[in-house]
DNA sequence: CCTACCGATCGGTAGG
DNA sequence: CCTACCGATCGGTAGG
């Protein structure tokens, strides 16, 4: 059952479709990384699309998948801090996957298109009743919680583009600051629950 | 020496690229689009690249320019506000441009490549000293002036991608929601030159 | 501004 | 897993 030529092929995938884009990788470029010529890779897959469909379907499921565990516990504010520490974490640690599924969009065909489409609204939403949980209970105050949402999801995405494991910030700490940083942003109570942990400095 | 034909290109050289991507779009494309057949587009330029490459160009220094008006004067409270305001305003009213400029770097051939990354940094630059100068005097609190310009930057991007002339919000209510939530996120003292204006709610 | 055409490259198939 | 090859499409040129 497990191919591991397939996942060869996925991790190929990854590495060439983040560097130069879909469009701009061939199936030879994808055979050469794996050591085998281009023909060779349809005794795996039935085309090109597929291995991009499965990179960006799988990454939004797994970031749904760790959303839900951050956020399944304690109130809005510890939860916030939880699931944006989840959030750059997930994205620090898949640069890849996440350069290609911010930028690929407009390559994948149907019905992938539209399923990613999906899966992007479904994490959008569990974030907007997160802080509209919060703002409805007093925890935070923001004047709009489909821009907060918008803010803090796309800062902490931004963390893919520079994030390096041998910086001199921990993940862990990068992830804790970006929890400070969205609890400042939406103006949250600190909560009993959920004290703020030391930050460097 | 105004050419004409020139702008309809880069015109439609910004719908398409931004639409599908520069690897996805074909001379005979960018052609239709304005009414001729691809090989009559050689008598304007030279290559697809040079369309690429002029959009990207001229959009880092545009909005270097925003930026540098906006900066020019106060403490750093209210050169942060008017800053983020106008690279808010900046990227709301330029999606195309933009989503070009963060999508297909590699796929700008050199020199156009290494002039706009240089760019991005001398952008980054400039917020980093605003940032650290806002540190220094007391006005910010912030535990990485890298980290929090990072933030910063990429939650006001990422107006481009939703932002719509016709929603419920003015661009200026916008910029200055974006303005705010920048100032929380550094802990910006209130400063009297420039006081928060109205929000709505 | 056009048609005709070039050499190169693409995703994918045939056949072994 | 390979070689050989397909039809299509690409960026760009020639020549008018």
């Amino acid at each position: 059952m497990k191919d591991g030529r397939r996942s060869d092929i996925r991790e190929a995938g990854l590495t060439l479709f983040a560097e130069r884009g879909y469009h701009a990788t061939s199936m030879d470029d994808i055979g050469r990384f794996i050591g085998v010529k281009g023909p060779s890779l349809y005794n795996h897959l039935k085309s090109k699309q597929e291995i991009l469909a499965d990179i960006m379907v799988t990454t939004m499921q797994e970031l749904l998948a760790q959303f839900d565990k951050a956020n399944s516990t304690g109130g809005p504010t510890g939860r916030l801090r939880e699931g944006m520490a989840e959030h750059v974490r997930y994205h620090a640690t898949h640069p890849r996957d996440v350069r290609i599924g911010n930028r690929e969009i407009p390559s994948l065909e149907e019905p992938a298109h539209d399923l990613v489409l999906s899966l992007r609204n479904e994490y959008e939403g569990k974030w907007r009743a997160l802080i509209q949980e919060g703002l409805d209970n007093g925890d935070f105050s923001i004047p709009s919680v489909r821009i907060a949402v918008y803010a803090i999801l796309e800062m902490g995405i931004g963390v893919a583009q520079w994030y390096r494991p041998d910086g001199s910030l921990s993940l862990d700490q990068i992830a804790e600051l970006y929890a400070e940083m969205a609890s400042r942003l939406l103006s949250a109570r600190v909560s009993k629950s959920a004290p703020p942990r030391g930050l460097p400095q």
